[in-house]
DNA sequence: TACCAGGAGAGCG
DNA sequence: CGCTCTCATGGT
């Protein structure tokens, strides 16, 4: 145990801490960190363990809330709060959603799940990885790059080690080779190149939160690798905007299904219904959508093995 | 063993 | 434009 790490002052100030309860009622912490939308994640014993920035953190929900600790003492949370978007309203998001039977049903079944607020360019890096990837995969590939090329960072209680995402700079500076030793394939050359635009300045990741919409995703695409999918995941996931709304293989068949009767519709028309039938908070929609989707048809799969096919 | 995966980009008519 | 093909790799 380290709580020797903990030191408190008598006037309350330079409080450094190595662990602290989040009240947070209602956050599902297991369907969130599992979505799809963070790959680093992985469950341990009753809890969750991962790095954020450059700081390991373990994840444990319990009473109402999510009992966080790291392996170094911090002086302060606002990363990890951001990062879990605990300060969100959230009622009031799910009062913009349309009210049909299949939003309504995903949101009964999904309740607690959420958007994460993620550093750009480790969302952007892995949605560039993730193209034609089950997820299990995307977090073995990214599991290998932190590993071969990330900054070891201290973990758990113990001292452990684990890897912090490498920064843009060290992408930039490996090979192609060396990236594809990470078993990303024909991505690694689209990932070397972003990483180069973004150290050249051609895209500058730091100036897109600040513009509307449009324009980010413009810049975004400017970017080899990604299309309007990733961009649209790195906006949602990673700047906020919570109208972008990322039409992947999933959704599209989630979206032809529920509101199309399982018509053949093109790709544009699903991206122009979901901007203007979702609202606002689009984005958190689309989320629901996809993990509801993503568990319903898994479970339909799994029916259909036990009891014989029927198609 | 086949099929397919939180796509993108080039090439074609 | 809109459609098709390829890209690399491994899970199911």
């Amino acid at each position: 145990m380290k709580r020797d790490h903990v030191k408190q002052t008598d006037r309350g100030e330079n409080i450094r801490e190595i662990e602290r309860f989040f009240p947070a009622p209602g956050y599902d912490l297991s369907a969130t960190l599992s979505s799809g939308q963070a790959f680093r994640w992985e469950q341990v014993r009753d809890g969750w363990e991962g790095v954020v920035g450059k700081r390991w953190v373990r994840l444990v929900p319990e009473g109402g809330g999510i009992q966080a600790v790291l392996a170094e003492p911090v002086d302060g949370w606002d990363w990890l709060r951001s990062y879990l978007q605990l300060d969100v309203a959230f009622d009031r998001v799910l009062a913009t959603f349309p009210r049909d039977p299949a939003m309504e049903r995903a949101v009964d079944q999904c309740s607690g799940l959420r958007l994460l607020r993620q550093d750009p360019w480790e969302c952007l890096a892995s949605f560039i990885l993730s193209s034609t990837k089950q997820i299990v995969q995307i977090k073995q590939i990214i599991r290998a790059l932190c590993e071969k090329h990330g900054q070891p960072v201290t973990a758990g209680l113990a001292g452990e080690q684990a890897w912090a995402f490498p920064d843009p700079d060290v992408v930039a500076n490996l090979t192609e080779l060396e990236l594809r030793a990470c078993k990303m394939g024909f991505r690694a050359p689209h990932l070397l190149g972003t990483a180069r635009m973004i150290i050249s300045g051609k895209v500058n990741l730091g100036a897109l939160g600040a513009m509307p919409l449009e324009s980010a995703r413009e810049q975004l695409l400017e970017l080899p690798g990604v299309g309007r999918k990733i961009a649209d995941c790195v906006l949602l996931f990673a700047y906020g905007f919570q109208s972008a709304f990322p039409v992947d293989v999933w959704i599209a068949k989630g979206l032809r299904q529920l509101y199309f009767k399982g018509r053949n519709v093109p790709l544009a028309r699903l991206q122009e219904f979901s901007r203007t039938y979702f609202g606002p908070y689009g984005g958190y929609a689309q989320q629901y959508l996809f993990h509801y989707w993503r568990i319903h048809a898994a479970a339909e799969l799994r029916a259909r093995k036990r009891y014989g096919k029927k198609n």
